[in-house]
DNA sequence: CTGAAAGCGCTAACAC
DNA sequence: GTGTTAGCGCTTTCAG
């Protein structure tokens, strides 16, 4: 075919050359070992950057037996997933973490069909571990894939294995918080709309909205399953709406179908804030989006993604690392309720 | 630390013996190479099965010295870019091409400070081309990264020059026919609400409204940069409505925008679709979500990304490639204009 | 503290 | 068609 244009990249061999040392030498001051003189320090430093050498990644994989690479797996509709500034949190501060390391962040889009490869990339030893941004409990092959390499759950898995590595946050806390400041605030008749019964955090929302309505001796006027999507918060207002239910407050467990559910009210010429006050959950930048500016739970999400870095890469450096991270969520009173 | 724990996999060796072959034809099923004959195929078939074998990665690429993979680089705050449904397509459409491919995708997010470690990464020959998703004239380091490995840019870039490769709608005529179909429904005092002046969208599709509204013999109201983020959006329209400027109709050059558009109109007590027309761009999500639905341009965001990723492909592969691909844009007609 | 030597697993000429 | 032979550029014992 063609002949390998000349890459700009030097080898070691010729830095070693350059320097008057040995290869070995060179991958020492690269890896950082402390046990090179100063002199050789020096001298490998400066050829290094006359010669602008960056080491060949597959040379070092092959022979370390490492990729220094990550799979950020989204198991989930492209758009779906992008949809929600959520993820968008979550994916920024796992970039943020992993950007700053000299890890390489492969993005996996595993829908269905796609898991199988997905699965056979990580058995190839493409990555020394990988992320798994959110996922569903019906997702059986990502258990599979953390018998291949370490894996950390963005959100409490389905099972969870006492090898398994998460972060999440306090769910059941925030539902509570969240029900107990709209009863604070002398709602009565207050309906929910959930998360799928399928994912970890849309269960436990709506389990802390229950505990908190059942110490309260109240029942919920409602309770609809919204999808963690817009389009699905709509669908459930109505569906709550349509059913004759007339709640004075609501608990929505995103902010993303908080908006959906607005749009909804309003169809109806229900005013969100005035006529009924409305709680959202996560504190993405939907919340201070809407009008009124919506009350939320807020979730430290870009946190939560440098917490799933940081863990994953404490695991590749085997240093101990935490195998259930749970972060505090707090609530911020806006408009809405 | 920790030795490495007996890999599932197999290795191309391993391989061979079991189908009792050599090395040699084992890499050349795997490679799809036709020059093997019909019993060894079967043979090699079998024992890849048997030992569920997947070439390493990492050895490939030395040998091969082509690294499949390719990089997403984002030059953009992360949250910024996915918190934009536009970009969300994109990303989609690209990962849906690459999925169907052996190609990996790193993803790169490219901010400022982290731009020197990107072209260094690049430059480390760890992936064999590059798609850059949007990027504002200013992103210099952008163009050195084209001296590396082939670059594909989502939208036209800066300086287009001879050996570059970009996807792209055609921004004017879209601008053009959102303004058209304002005009034609009998508005006159139109305002615009414009992307940023160092992007290529931005200056285009401004310049499509200028152009057409020219034609027509009429003075824009006003324009205002909104930097296609929702808050800009807001802000750009409260700058016009602040400025005592009251116009019949908006061309905003994003619906991401003309959200933010919606809401400081509402807050003005001005009601979008009734009181002013409202033309949007992109037909994401957003333009159906909005009440009332946001008539806006359709641009094919997903094939987009698919062809973006395509030429990178076919550039790869040294097929014949498009270096220029300008996509269609069509008015889609709502309730709002 | 440093160098020599032996691969890591694979591809790609080159013979046969 | 198929096997043999060299490496790809780097890390990593193992001596010294």
């Amino acid at each position: 075919m063609e002949l390998a244009p000349a890459r700009g990249t030097a080898t070691i061999e010729e830095v070693a050359a350059r320097a008057g040392v040995s290869r070995s030498t060179v991958s020492r001051v690269v890896n950082g070992s402390t046990a090179v003189s100063p002199a050789a320090l020096e001298a490998v430093r400066r050829a290094i950057d006359d010669l602008q050498y960056v080491p060949n990644r597959a040379a070092r994989s092959l022979a370390s037996r490492q990729t220094r690479a990550i799979a950020l797996i989204i198991p989930e509709q492209t758009d779906r997933f992008f949809g929600d500034p959520f993820f968008a949190s979550i994916v920024a501060g796992i970039g943020e973490v992993v950007g700053e390391s000299d890890y390489l962040m492969n993005m996996l889009i595993a829908s269905d069909d796609a898991s199988a490869k997905a699965l056979g990339y990580l058995r190839g030893g493409s990555v020394d571990g990988a992320i798994v941004a959110s996922h569903h409990t019906s997702d059986t092959f990502l258990e599979r894939i953390a018998d291949v390499v370490p894996v950390v759950y963005g959100g409490r898995p389905a099972r969870v294995r006492a090898e398994d590595y998460y972060v999440d946050v306090d769910n059941v806390a925030g539902g509570r918080a969240a029900t107990a400041h709209l009863i604070a605030r002398g709602h009565r008749r207050i309906a929910a709309i959930s998360g799928p019964p399928d994912m970890a955090a849309g269960i436990d929302r709506l389990q802390g909205f229950r505990d908190e309505m059942a110490a309260a001796g109240l029942a919920p006027a409602a309770v609809e399953d919204g999808d963690f999507t817009e389009r699905g918060g709509a669908l459930a207002m109505s569906r709550i709406l349509g059913a004759g239910v007339r709640p004075d407050a609501l608990f929505v467990a995103s902010d993303l179908m908080a908006r959906g559910a607005y749009a909804a009210l309003r169809e109806r010429g229900i005013e969100p804030g005035r006529d009924v006050a409305v709680m959202g959950f996560d504190d993405s930048s939907v919340a201070t989006a809407l009008i009124p500016a919506l009350t939320t739970v807020r979730q430290p999400s870009r946190a939560q993604g440098r917490q799933m870095a940081s863990v994953l890469l404490d695991v590749l450096a085997g240093r101990p690392a935490v195998h259930a991270t749970i972060l505090p969520t707090e609530v911020v009173a806006r408009a809405s309720a």
